[in-house]
RNA sequence: GCACCUGUAGCUCAGCUGGAUAGAGCGCUGCCCUCCGAAGGCAGAGGCCAGAGGUUCGAAUCCUCUCAGGUGCGCCA
């Protein structure tokens, strides 16, 4: 149940109707045509624009077209009025009736109320987090993490069949480097001294790597050449790496469906396949970029490289995909990384970076457009940085000390629900403020704790009527006759349970979550409205002493705004609170 | 120098991919608990949507330019 969809059908049959009776000409575009809540609820429940856009096209007045439009909606039972206003708006009143149907519903259905068809199951590739198998995930990831997750979670609702994957770089110099620094634990770990030098990682995480690597190999590669253990120490690290990094997700909540390794490209062909793909649209050639504007890098010269064609896919310069050495450049890979992705099947993708590499959207939307035919679209989420507080002080990190603050960190001490719902209160293209302090504090300037409270006032409502002995299942609350619940705090609650299904499109089409966690603060916000009117207005409060079928009723819109909260937060991956302590 | 992101109330931010008189929280002013959880609610003040042009019935939203902040810019991943 769409209401908005429902009633915009209602107008689309309606102008056909005009059509058919020579008010309107045949061809028309009826596209435009939208229903939607209006900006001041004083205008009523809906408005819809169709005689502005119509007016042009059938070379009518607006409101001519409006006002015909007008008579023919109000015929219908669900519309108690539709009045032209403004330009040529046609507001709509619906009957009380319709939101009622609207907490049955909800009632029914349960938590996929607000679940789409809108995706029609459609194959979305998720790629997010995607961290250097080099140490635990930090700050940043964190963030990524729980955008990308909440995104999938988002689109699957929506209807769409979504794959959850991470991409492990671990081809690269990083994990070479990553080898040596466990290494070093390893001969620590046989009691040499040892020292980290600029390009290694000095983190204390390494040193249960080496000593687990000592256990495995005793002193086999103790006074051994690189050449012996670097293979097999990378592989070791890595793995362990990698062990890490999963329980970190999993601290967080977050479950992957795909590990894919960029190692398991090489010495395949795969990369060579990718890339002769492009060869074969003519877009790989050997030259020579021209410098960067402005700024040299001091030891610049024209060196001849392979080069990616990348501009004919709108890119602003062509890149590199060999080293001037004739080695692949990170680029290759992750170019056979996407047309694997292709390759599988995907209709869509996306790929969750830090803001740090904004630098390499264009270059990827360019190979996946080329290698898709332009078939496959890909689209690139930033996650902007996160500024970390506590007691509103700037908390400074240093990568270099090795005390950068870590998912963990930030798990371990507010918690994963906090830690999802606050990092998802701001778009994904913004900087987040995080401050341990106030993340945790119990008031309404806390997204999370007021979203939360209002559920758990609901579940305190549903226990004490239960104490009384009514029966509140969703069942019974459903068959409860609601036509008493008239009072405009009640209708406004409602109202805003009927956006829920439209909510969820919006957000799931532009990729932004973030719209449902302001969604759920709006929800709770109307929740807690009318809670406070049941103070002055005994009539309005869901205990109803002595009278179970009023008490029915008045539990059933509540329980509703219980599940879709549920069901929002169930997308953000935060579990609902019964009760608040 | 170029590209991308951002600029909305004193502060922190929404604004449904073009709709009506631009919203919320904090802060400020004044109210509401013998009453389901006041950890809340109601009301008020507060705006040239960075600036200037343009597109059209209509612009915070789309286009161009300017200003300010952030991120990145061949042989690092």
């Amino acid at each position: 149940m769409q209401i908005f969809t429902e009633i915009r059908d209602l107008v689309l049959s309606a102008v056909a109707d005009m059509q058919a009776t020579g008010d309107l000409p045949e061809d028309l575009n009826t596209a435009p045509i939208t229903v939607e809540p209006p900006r001041d609820a004083a205008h009523g429940d809906m408005a819809t624009n169709a005689a502005m856009v119509l007016a042009k096209p059938a070379q009518k007045k607006p409101r001519d077209i409006a006002d015909m439009l007008a008579d023919k909606l109000a015929q219908d039972a669900r519309i108690t009025s539709a009045e032209v206003a403004g330009p040529g708006f046609l507001n709509l009143r619906l009957a009380n009736s319709v939101w009622h149907d609207t907490v049955r519903a909800v009632l029914t259905a349960g938590e996929d109320f607000g679940r789409s068809d809108m995706g029609l199951g459609r194959k979305m590739n998720v790629e997010y987090v995607s961290a250097n198998p080099t140490g635990p995930l930090h700050v940043g990831h964190t963030r990524g993490a729980v955008f990308g997750d909440a995104l999938a979670s988002l689109l699957d609702y929506a209807g769409f069949d979504v794959t959850r994957e991470y991409y492990i770089n671990d081809g690269g110099a990083q994990v070479d480097v990553l080898a040596r620094s466990v290494y070093l634990r390893y001969q620590e770990a046989h009691g040499q001294a040892v020292a980290f030098e600029d390009g290694t990682y000095p983190g204390d995480y390494l040193i249960p790597v080496g000593e687990a690597l000592k256990d495995k190999v005793g002193d086999a590669y103790l006074d051994a050449d690189e050449a012996v253990w670097l293979t097999d120490v990378r592989d070791f690290a890595t793995e362990a790496m990698m062990d890490l990094i999963r329980a970190d997700l999993a601290a967080l909540g977050v479950e992957m469906d795909v590990f894919y390794s960029e190692k398991s490209l090489y010495g395949t062909g795969r990369i060579e396949e990718a890339l002769a793909t492009l060869e074969a649209k003519g877009l790989i050639y050997e030259g020579v970029l021209d410098p960067p504007k402005g700024k040299l890098p001091e030891d610049w010269e024209p060196r001849e490289q392979t080069l990616f064609k990348s501009t004919e896919h709108g890119d602003d310069v062509d890149r590199p995909v060999k080293k001037s050495d004739g080695s692949w450049t990170y680029f290759a890979p992750d170019i056979a990384y996407h047309y694997d992705k292709v390759s599988r099947g995907f209709d869509a993708l996306i790929d969750v970076f830090g803001a740090d590499h904004g630098g390499y959207v264009k270059r990827m939307k360019a190979a996946v457009s080329a290698l898709s035919e332009g078939q496959v679209p890909l689209d690139i989420k930033l996650t902007q940085l996160v500024k970390l507080f506590k007691n509103g002080e700037p908390f400074k990190m240093s990568k270099r000390a090795g005390t950068f603050v870590t998912l963990r960190d930030v798990v371990d001490q507010v918690g994963p629900d906090v830690t999802r719902f606050v990092m998802l209160t701001r778009k994904n293209d913004a900087p987040l403020d995080f401050d341990f302090d106030k993340v945790l504090e119990q008031s309404k300037e806390n997204p999370v704790f007021y979203v939360q409270y209002a559920h758990a006032r609901i579940c305190s409502v549903l226990r004490k009527a239960e104490a009384a002995e009514i029966d509140v299942s969703d069942a019974a609350l459903a068959a409860a006759d609601l036509s008493g619940n008239t009072h405009e705090a009640e209708l406004s609650l409602a109202r805003k349970l009927a956006e829920w299904p439209r909510l969820v499109e919006i957000a799931a089409r532009t990729h932004e979550p973030h719209r449902v966690a302001f969604y759920l603060y709006d929800l709770a916000s109307e929740l807690h409205a009318l809670w406070n009117r049941g103070n002055d207005t005994p009539d309005l409060r869901f205990l109803q002493e002595g009278n179970v079928a009023t008490t029915q009723a008045k539990i059933a819109g509540a329980r509703a705004v219980a599940v879709v909260i549920s069901a929002g937060l169930g997308i953000l991956g935060v579990t609902p609170a019964t009760e608040m302590r």
